[in-house]
DNA sequence: AAGTGAGGGTTGGATTTTCCAACTCTTCGA
DNA sequence: TCGAAGAGTTGGAAAATCCAACCCTCACTT
């Protein structure tokens, strides 16, 4: 999945470089769900069980995903979020909270996320500086580097 | 990309399946920064001109993106998000943002958003209840559906 | 002691996608 | 008349995915 000729230098293609595969963003999420153990992940996932071995190796390789022996003798071994695996976990949410409100008609939610502060989580991104909520129009692109040509008075 | 066999409902999965080929959320990276020509997205993205037309049918089909002809003779189509492709943008913007932190050392990022407020935009995803950045540690999953086993104490 | 089952993979081959370059078609401009 | 731009389509080679079957180690049962 290598971009190998993106004209862009991009952080967003880069990312999606680690984790875009099919079922790595699902093996993220049964990982920050604890469930840990290869087999588990194939169940859950649905993966085939080759395709699910690369992407583990994938993740651990990009430091998202540890793997620890957590039995020797039978050897077993679990899979766990590093720091970086769990600050992909906004995305997850993020994901899955469109999900709840475009492709199913809200209500029939698959899951839902309680926020320690009591409430169901409806995750919402805001501005770190000022605290407001992300809106389209409040944005402005600016490259840094070349490659990137944007066109409109627009926005990303 | 249909899951097949998924054993799990799950929104994640399920937008993924929509957006979460190869090249469809860098088609919406494009749109977002309102490129919106079919040549313009072959040139920025870096995909292969057949897979871009494939992608670009997907998404329109799947009401993320509408397809305009901003000129009849000759006819030329242009690519705008809709309501729902904007509302995946959070997600672009966390893609960015953790590429930024954990594939790049920082302070080379190819692109700087900034925010109406004035300063640079650090997305963060919040509680919309309570307002407070989200942790992991503060996420409990609770699912409603059958087909979840959530293994340790643990949260989405 | 033999058989069974769990866990964690690997292997071979069929199927599906991607990739790539070339080609098409229409219309505008020189 | 001769490009050139825009928006794709087409055919065939290369790569990735899918699937079922297999392998290995150890533990538990009978």
């Amino acid at each position: 999945m290598a971009a190998t000729k993106d004209p862009r230098p991009c952080s967003i293609a880069d990312t999606l470089a680690l984790v875009g595969e099919k079922y790595s963003l699902l093996v993220l999420r049964e990982v920050c769900l604890g469930n840990s153990r290869f087999d588990q992940l194939v169940r859950n996932i649905g993966a085939p069980r080759d395709i699910l071995a690369t992407r583990l190796r994938r993740l651990v390789d990009a430091g998202i995903l540890t793997k620890r022996a957590y039995s020797e003798r039978p050897q077993r071994f679990e899979y766990r979020p590093t720091q970086a695996g769990l600050e992909l976990e906004p995305v997850l949410l993020t994901l899955m909270a469109w999900g709840d409100r475009h492709v199913r008609n809200d209500d029939d939610r698959p899951m839902v996320v309680e926020h320690g502060c009591g409430n169901e989580l409806l995750p919402v991104v805001t501005c770190s500086a000022c605290g407001d909520t992300v809106r389209h129009e409040d944005l402005t692109a600016h490259p840094q580097a070349p490659g990137w040509t944007v066109t409109g008075p627009t926005v990303a």
